[in-house]
DNA sequence: GGACGGTGAAACTTCAGGTTGCCTC
DNA sequence: GAAGTTTCACCGTCC
């Protein structure tokens, strides 16, 4: 059935989107990008009347930063017309508020990017999806049907409507041709087992031998010979060639180590045991990858009693976890390369050749590197989405594994006695946490205390514990609020109330 | 004549998502 | 590969 919808503009999401509310309805735009969800949802908004009636929506979706950034400002334009954008790089409370506010139907419109497709489920009448193309190491790439499908899933709400409609935008016939055949008719992709990724591959290995569920060469064999890895790969040769591969790593490493049985019995007489040493076990535990652990640990020891937070932070974020980096742009390359040839000498890991391939990498793990500096000197989410294009939402998502890997460090550190560098990563810690300068770590200890609240109290003159006990009650409740003053004194052992009650 | 603003083409830049650990009154 | 952004040349207007 080919139905019509009013052009008011050339923009075909837009048409779309205006003829869903006119009818009633609620729609979800999928595009490739969180750039253009950003965009696409302002294009739709602005030709949309204000609702007053979402001003108040509009003010959360503001403030639900300490300070809104450029993004909580262009999402608060559009929700307050009753369209939003929903991507990895807003704030959780944004999301959460756009997600509820959909469902309640005061939102009528959201252009997404995948997480939409994937992680919630949020049925409406349309799927529109703009981009059946996506960036990918080999150029643009059709995303996969099975993809498809999660979106298109979301048209019609069971219960609520008999149907719902799915509609792919192309540019032309041939297009129009290609997605039918791919998406339409086009069976969904078969699953392959990521067993197969190496870094799995390392950590699942360690974990085999770690819990003894293998505790020869020959049953780790067995095993793998019985997932759905080998199922799906049929060379058991090839397979066998990259288990051993793995095995020596870990062994070369310290993880892992031979053992000749001592009871040798008549079966396995010439069976060695794999028994993972101390450092693996703790590693496994950890659920690092074994390489980012060997990694971190020849960092350790290039370290001599003294450490700068940055020589830390830049050992974290040349690890497969912290990918994706942050990009260097070419304008920026030689500031980057500026600052390299300046702590030549500083870091924890050899710095790769300029005409390696792994240069690159590292010097967006410098930019990574400097975002978190400025974040622990305290910048806010404004600043860093001008800085390094780095949105909220993936401030906390790095700031959160970053966090992850220091906790890692720090256990390996215990693990190799390296007592003198757990302090500062505690400290590190603590300051990546709060994003805060290290004289505001004594205050972060007391509980309602974060960023904001002790950098007001630092900048009234009340810089630790001690001179927290000695400041006068009304004046602290001026700085910190009434509720917050009260706590803050009975933590630090004065029960300033019942004084005052008695009084 | 110079400052300024508007326009459009060319050059340049950037491009999804998101698991895991520990502690504590 | 393509959308979106930035840069820059060009032109017209105004003081």
């Amino acid at each position: 059935m080919i139905q019509k919808i009013e052009e008011t503009s050339k923009n075909d999401v837009i048409n779309l989107s205006l003829d869903t509310i006119q009818i009633g309805k609620q729609a979800l735009v999928f595009v490739n990008s969180k750039r253009s969800a950003e965009k696409c949802a302002e294009d739709v908004a602005r030709k949309r009347p204000k609702d007053d009636s979402l001003n108040e929506l509009r003010e959360s979706a503001l403030k639900a930063l300490p300070k809104p950034t450029k993004q909580c400002e262009r999402l608060a334009n559009c929700i307050e017309k009753g369209i939003a954008f929903h991507h990895a790089g807003l704030h959780h409370l944004q999301k959460e508020l756009i997600e509820d506010n959909f469902r309640t139907g005061k939102i009528k419109i959201i252009c997404c990017t995948t997480t939409m497709a994937a992680g919630v489920d949020l049925p409406a009448f349309r799927s529109i999806i703009r981009d059946v193309k996506r960036f990918s190491q080999r150029g643009m790439d059709y995303i996969p049907t099975i993809e498809y499908h999660q979106a298109a899933g979301r048209a019609g709400r069971p219960g609520m409507e008999d149907f719902g409609e799915a509609i792919i935008i192309c540019k032309d016939q041939e297009a129009k041709e290609e997605a039918i055949e791919r998406y339409v008719h086009g069976e969904p992709e078969k699953i392959f087992s990521k067993l197969a990724v190496e870094p799995v591959l390392r950590t699942y290995l360690l974990s085999l031998i770690v819990s003894k569920i293998t505790s020869s060469k020959e049953k780790v064999l067995e095993f793998f010979s019985k997932t759905f890895w080998a199922h799906h790969y049929q060379d058991m040769d090839e397979l066998e060639r990259i288990i051993n591969k793995v095995l020596e790593m870990l062994k070369k490493w310290g993880f892992v180590e031979d053992k000749k049985s001592e009871f040798i019995s008549a079966c396995d007489i010439n069976e060695e045991k794999l028994i993972a040493t101390d450092l693996g076990k703790r590693i496994s535990q950890l659920y690092i990858d074994p390489l980012t652990a060997y990694h971190l640990i020849k960092g350790l020891k290039n370290a001599d009693k003294f450490v700068e937070d940055f020589q830390l932070l830049n050992l974290i974020s040349n690890t497969l976890e912290m990918r994706p980096l942050l990009r260097v742009k070419v304008s920026e390359a030689e500031n980057y390369e500026d600052f390299i040839a300046k702590h030549e000498d500083e870091f924890l890991m050899e710095i790769p050749n300029y005409f390696e391939h792994e240069y690159s990498a590292f010097l967006n793990s410098i930019k990574t590197t400097r975002m978190f500096m400025d974040w622990i000197d305290e910048e806010d989410e404004n600043f860093l989405l001008e800085k390094y294009n780095i949105r909220p939402g993936e401030t906390r998502y790095k700031i959160e594994k970053a966090d992850w890997l220091l906790y890692g460090l720090k256990e390996i550190s215990m693990i190799l006695d390296i007592k003198w560098i757990i302090k500062e990563l505690e400290k590190l810690r603590i300051r990546l946490k709060y994003g805060v300068k290290e004289e505001l770590v004594p205050l972060l200890k007391l509980k309602g205390i974060g960023r904001v609240r002790s950098r007001s109290l630092f900048s009234k003159g009340i810089k630790t514990i001690s001179e927290l006990k000695k400041v006068d009650l009304h004046r602290l409740k001026d700085i910190v609020g009434d509720k917050t003053a009260v706590n803050l004194k009975k933590q630090v052992g004065q029960n300033e109330e019942s004084k005052n009650q008695r009084l």
